[in-house]
DNA sequence: CCGGTTATGTTGACGGTGTCAACACCCGTC
DNA sequence: GACGGGTGTTGACACCGTCAACATAACCGG
């Protein structure tokens, strides 16, 4: 556990940087052991005293992405300066898909490997120790604050968290891997703009439950 | 271009139906050339006199693949038996996206190769020998109608294609590969339906634009 | 019908990868 | 000062994609 010196010192710190270097660079399959040893100046197998294989490498940079991937958000969080409590919940929400889809295009190499390495189950996020926060969380918090501030109707929350999280997730995918990629970026920015007002659009104004269509013909 | 039976007989058809049922099992990274090669009973590089590449393998799985997505999005489609035009161009928007999740939970090795080897910009769809459909255009299509139907606002129609097709791409790609995956199906269908809802709930309803939130602060 | 040309499939090689096993060393500790 | 374990190295194995050279089968024109 102690990050003493040994021969090479702090090798496993080292590989990570030049991990996410490579994955930065060139995404998912950028990322191979022997390559890394390499471009470290330690010879291959070496990793494997601090990884049990190239998953655990690949998670280990899934973590540092998903640092940055938080940090976005929250910078744009920072961002909204609304004071009248309604309007500035609404906007927060807002930026957090700006910052979730800004981030993915800014890093699709990280963003990626995030994703390919992420937890299963989101659901009931430990309320223990979270002081790894994570955007699923942030995005619950955000969705609450909706309902307390009397924006988004308690009966059209559950489920919100899914429906937001797929819109600016998918957006982000197809905008970075997807056939979306190669946009324009004024263009991505205005379907990004269009997006958040959607949403804005789906959760608000009115008293409640999303109405399903009315049965069968 | 012909068919002809030379040494093996129709290698080609024979490598991708095997090359899609790797797909289908092991997902894309279970798409080797010489393993293929190895299952069919010929030599590896055989492949070569039929596909340039491991690339071109994947395109060839990517296209099938493709096929059996459409088909489960028109199958869906065909479900609606709505008279009433705008209650039917509602069901129809609603039967695609759930068409194209369906296809994605059955199918998540298949539709992650789809997506793996997607052509860039279905921007302004070729007109020309349309006879290979896709999902983009069907929801294009989708919404055109919703517009000529009188429920969605033609001011709000450009964006929406991104804007549904995020949502549920987004919800595809979290429920296979990502954080959602091993969700409870009863949940998973459910959440579907929200999105749908929420959609619907999203573009109808009101006269016109997707009024931004007012500028500053 | 026959010989040549081309399409198809094979063999072999090269460099790359992840992973395991065996070995060498340096460090801290008793 | 010896020992033991954490750390890095060497070597091997089995895969992979790809290129080049070779063998053969099928077609096509004479």
């Amino acid at each position: 556990m102690s990050t003493a010196r040994y021969h090479h010192g702090d090798l496993r710190r080292t590989l990570v940087d030049a991990a996410v270097a490579a994955a930065r660079e060139r995404g998912l399959d950028g990322l191979a052991l022997r390559e890394l040893a390499r471009t470290v100046g330690v010879s291959h197998n070496a990793a494997y005293r601090h990884f049990a294989g190239r998953e655990q490498l690949v998670e280990a940079v899934a973590e540092v992405g998903l640092g940055g991937l938080v940090e976005r958000c929250e910078r744009e969080l920072a961002r909204v300066e609304d004071t009248d409590p309604q309007l500035r919940a609404r906007r927060r929400l807002g930026a957090l898909g700006r910052g979730y889809v800004a981030f993915a295009i800014a890093e699709p190499g990280l963003f990626k490997v995030v994703f390919t390495a992420y937890p299963e189950a989101p659901e009931a996020a430990k309320p223990e120790q979270e002081g790894h926060p994570d955007p699923f969380g942030m995005l619950n918090a955000a969705l609450d604050d909706l309902v307390d501030v009397g924006f988004l109707a308690p009966a059209a929350r559950p489920g919100a968290e899914v429906m937001c999280w797929s819109v600016v997730h998918g957006f982000a995918v197809l905008g970075t891997e997807g056939p979306l990629r190669g946009l324009d970026p004024a263009d991505r920015d205005a379907l990004m703009e269009h997006i958040v007002a959607g949403i804005d659009r789906t959760y608000g104004a009115t008293t409640g439950h999303l109405t399903p269509l009315p049965e069968h013909a």
